[in-house]
DNA sequence: TGGACTATATATAATAC
DNA sequence: TGTATTATATATAGTCC
């Protein structure tokens, strides 16, 4: 986009390379940060010039610390991850993705159909595997569950909200019938008592 | 850039929030791997969708791991700079455990102070001493966070039950000036679909 | 749900200063 | 170098299927 098509490999012109990476640096970042409050989604995005310096970004919620420590909680070491991968014979397009359990599963199997074949280093990678797909199991669902509450406490303001509203809607006299429901009282306003921790 | 100007906030809709989603990620892929060849160097990219699958790209050929160490390697100089987290002798990691642990790394600190001593014994007893005390944290971070969430669920119902006896109150001609609340219908009516697969 | 399509908004390469 | 301009390439929102 400009008045020229551009082919995509490396400018050989220094200044020209230079120019570009400020320009498209700069869009690239407002992009992320675009797409994270469109989508309501986490985005950590890290550049570094030819120089070494880096560039970040990073969706406002979290800091990019958190961001990629997520990347560890999910991936773990990736080198363990592909290595286990290869050697189960699965197809390198998940890597960076999430292994289905069936995938998972189907290579264990795969391996254990013939156990006396089997050596410690495979029982390595396989644990490695192992240890990789709980991680992630357990990432997503922590997320999962964060997730779940935030959703819930939405409904609950609006659900308090649109309540409210009605309320004035009754006319004074009718309202002392409204005592059905004490138990709402004794609930906590906002975040309950047990999730503050997190 | 489409049909109509887009103003860059939350898309209510889900669906269109993940059709979003699909489109700016897979765009924001390309123009990160366009940057990197382009201009020659290195970018990383995180994106977890809201249900927390990992969508990465990362210009180096081994892996985000590396441009990730990287990110850790300039904060920490730079925290070097500074010189004030060094003379804490404090790891960002350590930064928000929970108190207990202290003790218990404590302990093991103790254990480590005279590391000539240790046989590999003592470190299958460390090993257990840590892995007892991962398990009892996950599983009471997994019940508070059960427990928020039916907490939540038994409100929302209340509220919910509430609301409706509210509503059979209004006079009739009264009742289409409920409209005010439009959002309500676009929520999940039970356990939100995040939660579905526990 | 998941591609195509297309009108439009945006990004940006070249240019000028 | 930096900044502004502008012509054009690209991305993508809404739409259809």
């Amino acid at each position: 986009m400009g008045r020229k098509k551009l082919e995509i490999k490396r400018i050989e012109s220094k200044s020209s390379r230079q120019v570009t990476f400020t320009k498209r640096r700069n869009g690239l970042i407002k992009k992320a940060k675009e797409l994270s409050i469109l989508c309501d989604v986490d985005v950590g995005l890290l550049i570094y010039s030819a120089r070494g310096k880096l560039y970040s970004f990073s969706s406002s919620n979290n800091s990019l610390e958190e961001i990629v420590q997520r990347y560890y909680d999910v991936v773990e070491a990736e080198a363990n991850e592909s290595g286990a991968i290869c050697e189960m014979g699965l197809d390198n397009s998940k890597i960076g993705a999430f292994l289905t359990i069936n995938d998972l599963l189907d290579g264990v199997e795969r391996h254990l159909e013939d156990p006396d074949q089997l050596s410690s280093t495979d029982f390595i990678h396989l644990e490695d595997q192992l240890a990789t797909a709980l991680l992630e199991t357990r990432a997503r669902k922590t997320h999962l569950m964060m997730a779940a509450v935030t959703e819930l406490e939405e409904k609950e303001k609006l659900l308090t909200e649109e309540n409210r509203l009605l309320q004035e809607k009754i006319p004074m006299e009718e309202e002392k019938i409204d005592e059905g429901i004490p138990e709402l009282d004794t609930l906590p306003n906002q975040t309950p008592e047990t999730l503050k921790f997190f």
